[in-house]
This record gives structure tokens, sequence and C-alpha cells, in this order.
DNA sequence: AAAGGATTTTAACTTTCTTTAACACGAGTA
DNA sequence: TACTCGTGTTAAAGAAAGTTAAAATCCTTT
């Protein structure tokens, strides 16, 4: 896979070279325009992943750069970069569609987990990660699955399992769709290991009465409160 | 249909305008409240859809907050922004009701991809395929079939058959019309297969003298209270 | 690179569910 | 009446799923 191309409009010749050369350094492509008309000619130009924006530039600010983008690319993400003074009546700004903004100052790191945070979520779009089963409550970012405080924790293929079957509550999920979701191929054999997998997680869920994980002869299974 | 009102609790004054405004161009109203003791008496107020809680606040913090919301309200969403610092742990705090959690730093349109994935989870809830069949009671998502207390769990295919008897109850339903419903095809093997489950049926229910299945010759059979 | 532990897969055996087969019977029809 | 067809019933065969333990693989640490 190609790197991401970030393009980078800020006017302070410092920072910008800093910031460049920080994203550079950090395995993505960067380009950095020193004003807003630069940055908004570099963008139809050029096909960029993410546009980082300083509010404050000459000749064009960060806001109509954005705007003339969205006029053209409503995909692309866009981060602002804003000083701490700005007042609330600017920030209405974003309602042209930024995905972020970050107030100076910041560290790079910041800047850079903010970066990945949006790109990750647009790439796929993040879900929730906390599922309510009855009485247990399942964490997939922990992959704890908690009971009256009691927690068990549980394995990348046990709670990836469990997740689709947690999205899927009072509906059936095809047996092979499962196979697909969790092991990627539905071949016989990773049949087998899930079945094993459900024996597991029907141990888990069995503290509570109401919690049952249903097979649907030939079908699939049903994760289902009485 | 009217705007979902989502109840913003954060008490930094930058943030909490910016997300409370990024919120409200994306066509939800939002309140805004800058410390745990304001949010709780909002919400009390007013009627919130949903609930965003900074965790470390002053005054009172999210989670007992939430834990005061809990006491009044078992069902509006609760999410809770958190610090990254923070340990698992302290996750603990979550089961007290939380519906997700998102870490700081996060991108705005991460916070709004978790409201809209938790509404619409929340917003659905389970059917009941709850059928009573005189003195019998049958549910198709447990599959069991229960009658003074006896239970008794039923196969794949029985319950499939069952239910649709039990959805047409003094109705007659056609034998190709059953068959195409439960095994997909009406062919003269399946139609066989199905006269044993309705010897099986029939037996579960003996024990209300008043209920019985009957078979109307040539064309179908007939789920009746006698 | 090897050890040790955790995780996942494979294997073997068991149980449950579904279909098939065989035979019985009674309703509808010639 | 007798004959056929549809259904009733039971048992056995076959297929899917449940369970447990061992083997293989993967990870982390040294």
């Amino acid at each position: 896979m190609e790197p991401t191309k970030i393009l980078l409009a800020e006017d302070d010749p410092n920072l910008g070279m800093l910031l460049s050369q920080y994203i550079r350094a950090k395995g993505f492509k960067c380009t950095l325009a020193t004003d807003g008309e630069e940055a908004y000619s570099a963008f139809t130009a050029g096909s960029y992943d993410f546009v980082i924006l300083d509010v404050m530039m000459p000749k064009k600010d960060g806001f109509s750069v954005a705007k003339d983008i969205r006029g053209i690319d409503r995909e692309t993400p866009i981060l602002f970069l804003t000083a701490k003074s700005m007042k609330d009546d600017k920030l209405k700004g974003f309602e042209l569609g930024a995905d972020d903004y970050l107030t100076k100052p910041f560290s790079m790191e910041e800047l850079l987990a903010r970066v990945e945070a949006i790109l990750k979520r647009t790439n796929k779009k993040e879900e929730t990660h906390l599922y309510s089963i009855n009485n247990y409550l399942f964490d997939f970012n922990t992959r704890i699955l908690s009971f009256q405080g009691k927690e068990q924790k549980l394995t990348t293929k046990e709670s990836e399992l469990l997740k689709v079957l947690s999205k899927n509550i009072g509906k059936e999920v095809d047996r092979n769709d499962l196979l697909k979701a969790v092991w990627g191929d539905d071949n016989y054999f990773n049949g087998r290991s899930m079945d094993v997998y459900i024996t597991k997680l029907r141990k888990y869920l069995s503290l509570d009465e109401k919690v049952e994980i249903v097979n649907i002869h030939g079908k699939g299974f049903k994760l289902t409160l009485k």
C-alpha cells in the first residue's frame, strides 16, 4: 500500500517545516503550503488523503480553503489548527465540514494521534465496542466480559465471535457469515473450531440464566435473552 | 420527528462549546452543562434522549452523575468521555450502566458516529416471539414450549413448524405453504419429514386436552382449540 | 534461539437433530 | 367393495453440533 498523502498548510515557516518533517518521519508523504491560496492549488493539483489547515493564514484563511475544498470534495478529512484565543463565533466555521481541530500549542505526537484516529475512522467506520447482554457487559476493546463484578478476560477469537453475536441479539447469524466475519474463511475445519468456541462462550455466559446461545440446525447461531 | 435531544457535560469551555456546536450542526438539539451538578439538574429538568458525560468534572464527576441519572432512569443512553491515562480498573465504573465510552483525544466525527451507533442500537428492541396456545406458552426465541411450569425444549424444525401453525390458530395452513415456509421446498420427501414432526408436536401438545393439530385431508393442517 | 505460556486448531468421541425407510391405517374414489 | 393415495407412527440411518483433551501454533521473554 502506498503511503498516505497529507497536505499541510501552515504560514509560520518554522512550525511548518518542523511539522512536515515530523510527519514524513512517521511514514507519510507530506506537502507543505505556506498560505491559503497555495494550499488550495496544491489540493487541486495533487490527490491528498488528508488536509491540515492552519486557520490564520495570509491571502486565504483556513476556513475559506476548507470551504473551497468541500466544494469539490466532500470526503477528504480536514483538521484545523486553531489559536487558543479563537472566539466562539469563529467556531461556527466547523459546520462547513471539518473533521477535527487542534488548539495551539499542541505536541506533535498529539497531532499525529488525531490524524491517525481520523484516518482509522474514515477508512473503516469505527463501531461501538461496549455491548450489554442482559446482566453481562462486554467490552470489546479490553476484551473483558463482566457480570456483577466478576470479570472474564476473553481471547481474540472468543471476543470477535461474541461481538458478532452481540450485535445481533435475538437475530439468527448465519453460520457461514459468522465464520467469514471471524475466521475469514468458512471451510469445514474452521467450522469445527468455531463450535469449540461456542462451547466456551456458553460456559462464560452461563452465570446469567436469561442469556443463551441457541443453535439453528443447519443455519447458524443466535444469542437470545429469555 | 423532532430532533434528538443531547445533554453534554464538559467542563473545558473550549471543548464544550466546540462539541455542542458541532453536535447542533449535525441536526441534534444540544444542551451544554459545565459541571456535574449542572448536568444532573439539567437532566431532571428537561427530557433528553442521550447523555454525554466527561468523567472528570468539578463538583460532581461523570460517574456519580451517571449513577444519579440511573437512579431515576434506566433507559437513556450514556456515553463517557475519559482521559487517556485512565486505567482498566477504573473502567469498572462503567458497570453502572454506561452504553459506551470514548477516550480523549478523539475526533468529533468519531463522537458523532458513536452517538448514532448507540441510538440505532437502543431504538430497536428485540421483538418478542411469544405465542399463547390455550394453556401452552411458546417462546420462539428460546424455543421453549411451556405448560403449567413444565418446559419442553424444541428443536429448530419443531419450533419453526409450530410458529407457523401458532400464527394461524383456527385457520387451515396449506400443506405446501407450510413446507415452503419451514423447509423452503415442498417436495415429497420434505413432506414426509414434516409428517414426522407433526406427530412429535402432537405429542408435546397432548398435555392440554383442548389443543389439537388436525389434518385436512389433501389440503393441510390446522392448529385448533376445542 | 529456546523456553514457557497462552491461544487456536485438530481429533476423537458423544449427543442431538433431521431425514429416510418401512409398515399401518383410514378417507376418498372407482 | 376394493384400491389408491395421503397421512400416522416408529425405528434406524445419517448429518450437524456439543464436548473434551491433546497437539500445534503463536507470543513473549530471556
